[in-house]
DNA sequence: GAACGGCAG
DNA sequence: ACTACTGCCGTTC
């Protein structure tokens, strides 16, 4: 941005902070950061020539493996949309036009317009600071509906190019553009200039686009002319040797503003380039998963394979409000979460069995305790009285945010289902009932919530949304907006639009995740734990089963409305499935609403999964749309 | 394997 | 008067 006094803005933003509370745990968590530094310049010096030989000789291996790897066979494009929130906003508010305008509030900006970033305002920042550099900033609070209505506009463009693109969040996806490329035997510019065009046609908004032969690069590549721009890297080694050489490392998605310090610090690297010319260093003080993130980005490697299906590994919720010792206030706390927890987690049919209680105190020092208990939970009454033990041994103390995790999932780690006692009853239980039938497994993965992420080389690429989500009137009491909004977004608009929060992604539900597998969740639940009238009726509203004329509402399988005998066949299989279940039930009448679910479930999972496999057999070119996921709410 | 802290987006 | 959420890594026991 040109245009902006940075050093007037750092000292700003410096003397509003300087001496809050926030800013002694900025302090504090400097000097950590100072003393790992101090740490790994020791360990350096006293590398010897003969270790750092040696370490040249094992990272030059490496590095070679590495090279190896490399495909320069895939054009990946990456779409981000341009002050997305604030450019939704001015979209349906003319009146702020070139006006300084932040989405957010007083506590915490989720975007801010071209016009405020001039004055240093950026996403990220607190409102308060945001206003004294810019006293005239208008401010609009966070409108999730709207921003996910814009989203699905700019998704069905992103279909016509990759049916399969990964959406990154509301505002960013990934597209292998190379099929299109080929098949129409036009170059990637004119690809990326025609989509963002396109965009701008269907939505009103503008967007960037970078084109590179990986996603890393892609994603760095449409930073380069935002906003409105593109830019192309050629599928040439070369070529990306030399955009990679010069370029800032902290450009690279997964090195943030801590990496980037250590590593200019204590290695004297800034540039993608210097990772392999301090390799050796890198090799005696770091992991290999660190390692090999670090020499990729030096390679300019990246990732090329489409979207591998993901498992979430957690969900959790947290608030943040005035802070208290208030131990009653505390528990009221935890018991609003525990019950917005339970909610999220039987929306999507989750069970767990660790506990994760963080606290952040007063002084912005985060805690977590966990507990890894003997039964899969998922019930307000059972995370709530797990929680309250682990709150209760920290207390007294003055706390200003609480959150819940929960995780280690049943079946987690694909087909470690059976590894717990309770599933194996419910195994065998089911086994019992019906021998063919097969339970959990992958079956029960794919009724997760999916998503790929990019992630990765260890430090990661996966992106989510850089704009962070408005924690909305953040402290204060209001514990509530968060999870209203997500439901109703599921609900109305059916698609992909996740509201999110993390960054890679969602659909409606929490946070993150493919859309695909959200669906699937929330479907099988209205099979299996809603009153039999609400599927059945569905079932036969053949207008009403195809939200938004693509989604099927009730397991989220993907059918364009040109697939007329897959679509007839599609809700005939539900039809069926509901007959099947009603007899079902009639003759398990006794068996327990538990273990009935679960076999229901797996049952339409395997059946969405075969009929996936079996359209993208058929044809080729559709495949459903996997998400990973954003975060946002 | 579990717990915890931290980074990143 | 500095968010919400998720994933992964490294360390320690």
């Amino acid at each position: 941005m040109d245009g902006v006094d940075k050093e007037k803005v750092q000292r700003i933003v410096y003397e509003m902070s300087k001496g809050s509370k926030y800013f002694q745990n900025e302090e504090r968590k400097d000097a950590f950061i100072t003393q790992k530094i101090n740490n790994l310049r020791t360990q350096c010096d006293k590398l010897t020539q003969a270790d750092l030989s040696h370490f040249q000789k094992v990272a030059d291996r490496r590095i070679l493996e590495l090279e190896a790897t490399r495909d320069l066979s895939r054009i990946w494009l990456h779409v981000d949309m341009d002050a997305f929130y604030a450019a939704v906003e001015t979209l349906s508010n003319p009146t702020l036009k070139g006006k300084p305008m932040a989405v957010g509030s007083m506590s915490m900006i989720s975007t801010a317009n071209y016009e405020a970033r001039k004055f240093g305002v950026r996403a990220a920042m607190p409102g308060f600071i945001a206003r004294k550099l810019c006293p005239e900033l208008i401010f609009v609070p966070t409108d999730f509906k709207k921003y996910t209505y814009y989203s699905d506009l700019t998704r069905k463009v992103f279909r016509r190019y990759d049916p399969n693109f990964m959406a990154a969040s509301l505002d960013e996806a990934y597209l292998d553009i190379t099929e299109v490329c080929k098949e129409r035997n036009i170059n990637s510019e004119e690809i990326a200039d025609e989509l963002r065009t396109s965009v701008y046609e269907e939505t009103g908004l503008t967007c960037s686009a970078g084109v590179a032969p990986n996603r890393l690069l892609a994603k760095v590549c449409s930073d380069i002319n935002k906003p409105n721009g593109q830019y192309v890297l050629p599928n040439d080694r070369m070529a990306v040797m030399t955009f990679i050489s010069s370029l800032p490392i902290r450009k690279i998605g997964g090195i943030g503003k801590v990496t980037e310090h250590i590593l200019k610090a204590v290695f004297g690297i800034n540039t993608c380039e210097q990772m392999l010319e301090k390799a050796s260093y890198l090799c005696a003080l770091f992991s290999q998963s660190t390692t090999d993130f670090f020499y990729s980005v030096g390679l300019g490697l990246g990732k090329t394979d489409s979207p591998e299906i993901r498992f979430r590994k957690s969900i959790s919720n947290e608030r943040t409000f005035s802070a208290t010792e208030d131990e009653v206030l505390l528990y009221k706390k935890l018991e609003e979460l525990a019950d917005m927890l339970s909610t999220d987690m039987q929306k999507e049919g989750l069970c767990g069995r660790t506990l994760t209680l963080k606290l952040k105190t007063s002084s912005f020092e985060v805690r977590t305790r966990a507990v890894t208990l003997p039964k899969y939970i998922s019930s307000r009454e059972d995370i709530l009285k797990h929680a309250s033990e682990l709150l209760k041994a920290e207390l007294p103390l003055s706390v200003r945010l609480i959150g819940l995790r929960v995780s280690h999932f049943d079946g987690d780690k694909y087909g470690g289902a059976t590894s717990d006692p309770k599933q194996k009853t419910i195994t065998d239980f089911i086994t019992s009932i019906d021998a063919n039938r097969n339970c959990f497994l992958p079956d029960v993965a794919d009724h997760d919530l999916v998503g790929h992420t990019e992630t990765d080389v260890s430090i990661g690429s996966w992106q989510t949304s850089r704009d962070p989500i408005d924690g909305n009137q953040s402290s204060d009491v209001n514990c509530q907006s968060g999870t209203g909004w997500r439901s109703e977004e599921v609900r109305t608009s059916g698609n992909n639009a996740s509201c999110s929060n993390y960054g890679q992604v969602k659909e409606a539900v929490g946070s993150t995740f493919p859309i695909q597998g959200q669906f699937e969740d929330t479907s099988t639940l209205n099979l299996s734990n809603l009153p039999e009238d609400e599927g059945l009726n569905s079932c036969k509203d053949k207008t009403m089963l195809w939200l938004n004329d693509y989604k099927c509402s009730l397991c989220g399988i993907e059918l364009p409305p040109s697939f007329i005998e897959e679509r007839l066949e599609h809700s005939d299989f539900h039809l069926a499935e509901k007959l099947q279940k009603e007899e079902e039930s009639r003759i398990h009448q006794r068996t327990s609403d538990s273990s009935r679910s679960w076999d229901q479930k797996n049952r339409i999972t395997r059946e969405s999964i075969s009929k996936r496999q079996k359209l993208s057999q058929k044809e080729g070119s559709y495949r459903p749309i996997d998400y990973f996921f954003v975060k946002e709410q």
